[in-house]
RNA sequence: UGGGGCGUGGCCAAGUGGUAAGGCAUCGGAUUUUGGUUCCGACAUUCGGGGGCUCGAAUCCCUCCGCCCCAG
């Protein structure tokens, strides 16, 4: 008896691929589009309609069953009000890791498997091996980072195979060989319900006029005026419409007093840092020792710097202190820094 | 009121006779499943106003306007 596989299908080339494969290996497969959002926005129509039937196009091609699971209360609830409920306190919160964390790999994984489904796959450039998250082939499409918070229980249910292409050229001839609808269409990026709006015009339209403020530099002389401090967040160089000689790099704000702080020295101390505070820590097997030295990971896409994790005793939930080698510039609060053992995701925190 | 300095695109800022560098900002695009970063492209027929010398001036001369500094 095969396998019951349920793929999230996106409507997007990875995820068609994903299914396509999976197929071929034998699985039983059913597609599943998640409706996580669909709300048109001022200036953006959004595309939900169109994913879904790109990936209802790809599972009639593939022969495959398919549904559709509507998340959208779940999502609102514990995405977008994450998300927005951290910018009110003057972070930058990281909403695609929330969703993974939530969306694809709590409650798409718990409605499949209570829907027959005996594992779930993704289009995801990871892999996941026996339980532990490890990076995809494909260094430069390594989406590791946005997973970090899968549980190990998840990973064991979970199939991502588009995590041993080292290429998207790859990734794309298949599609074209599979003869999918979606061989051709262009990747997403943005955050997907906010699309080509702008993270900005997303909270003015979600949470109204912000109250205007000061900018001031690094002497303490106030050079502008922001519109709002929630706006910014640290290490932002454009949108702060002030110029004169050398760029303007954010380096940090008070909420409180409302105020905007910018330097345009590079090597400014409060732009650097190589000690960072985690919160919410989330190892995936187990705890890191703390005298081994480690790789972290900043921001998406940012280079693995080696690092010391220091003593924890919780797998969840707890606080740590991660001691790099080298200083790394624009350490965020909301942001996560993420723990690699060479290909292995330990797991992570969210900086303080 | 004397003496000196300055006034170049939204902001810094080169350029002192040969036909407006550069940076910031802004706008557009690329990269990117967060924000941000980075990259590429566009952006003054015109140099505070007016007049003059000159083949030719932002650059020289005159004058007016504005700002700054030092004297009083």
């Amino acid at each position: 008896m095969a396998k019951k596989v349920f793929v999230g299908m996106s409507g997007g080339v990875d995820s068609s691929v994903t299914a396509a494969l999976l197929r071929d290996q034998g699985y039983d497969i059913t597609g599943v589009y998640m409706k996580n959002w669909s709300k048109d926005l001022p200036g953006m129509i959004c595309p939900w309609k169109e994913d879904y039937q790109d990936a209802k196009r790809v599972a009639v091609q593939l022969g495959i069953p398919f549904k559709m699971y509507d998340f959208q209360t779940e999502y609102r609830q514990r995405v977008v009000d994450y998300m927005l409920g951290g910018y009110k306190a003057g972070i930058t919160p990281n909403p695609d890791i929330m969703c993974n964390q939530e969306i694809k790999f709590k409650l798409f994984l718990d409605t499949a498997l209570s829907d027959g489904a005996d594992m779930i796959a993704t289009g995801h450039y990871a892999r996941s091996v026996d339980g532990e998250l490890h990076t995809a082939a494909n260094v430069e499409k390594d989406q590791t980072y946005f997973l970090y918070r899968v549980t190990e229980d998840a990973l064991q249910h979970s199939l991502m195979p588009i995590g041993e292409f080292e290429t998207k050229a790859e990734v794309r001839s298949l599609a074209k060989k599979f003869s999918l609808a979606t061989a051709e269409k262009k990747d997403s990026q943005g955050i997907c319900f906010v699309g080509k709006v702008g993270i900005k015009d997303f909270l003015l339209h979600e949470l109204g006029q912000q109250p205007f403020g000061v900018i001031i530099n690094q002497d303490g002389v106030i050079i502008g005026q922001h519109d709002g401090a929630i706006f910014y967040t640290i290490g932002q160089r454009h949108g702060l419409d002030v110029g004169g000689g050398l760029p303007y790099y954010v380096i940090g704000k008070d909420m409180a007093k409302n105020e905007v702080y910018v330097t345009t020295d590079l090597q400014d101390k409060n732009l650097w840092s190589k000690n960072l505070q985690l919160s919410n820590i989330h190892w995936i097997n187990g705890i890191p020792e703390p005298t081994k030295t480690y790789q972290v990971r900043t921001r998406y896409r940012a280079p693995l710097i080696p690092c010391k994790v220091s003593p924890c005793k919780t797998k969840k939930d707890g606080e740590v202190s991660i001691l790099l080698s080298e200083e790394v510039r624009a350490i965020t609060p909301g942001q996560s820094a993420v723990i690699y053992d060479d290909n292995r995701v330990l797991g992570g925190g969210v900086v303080i």
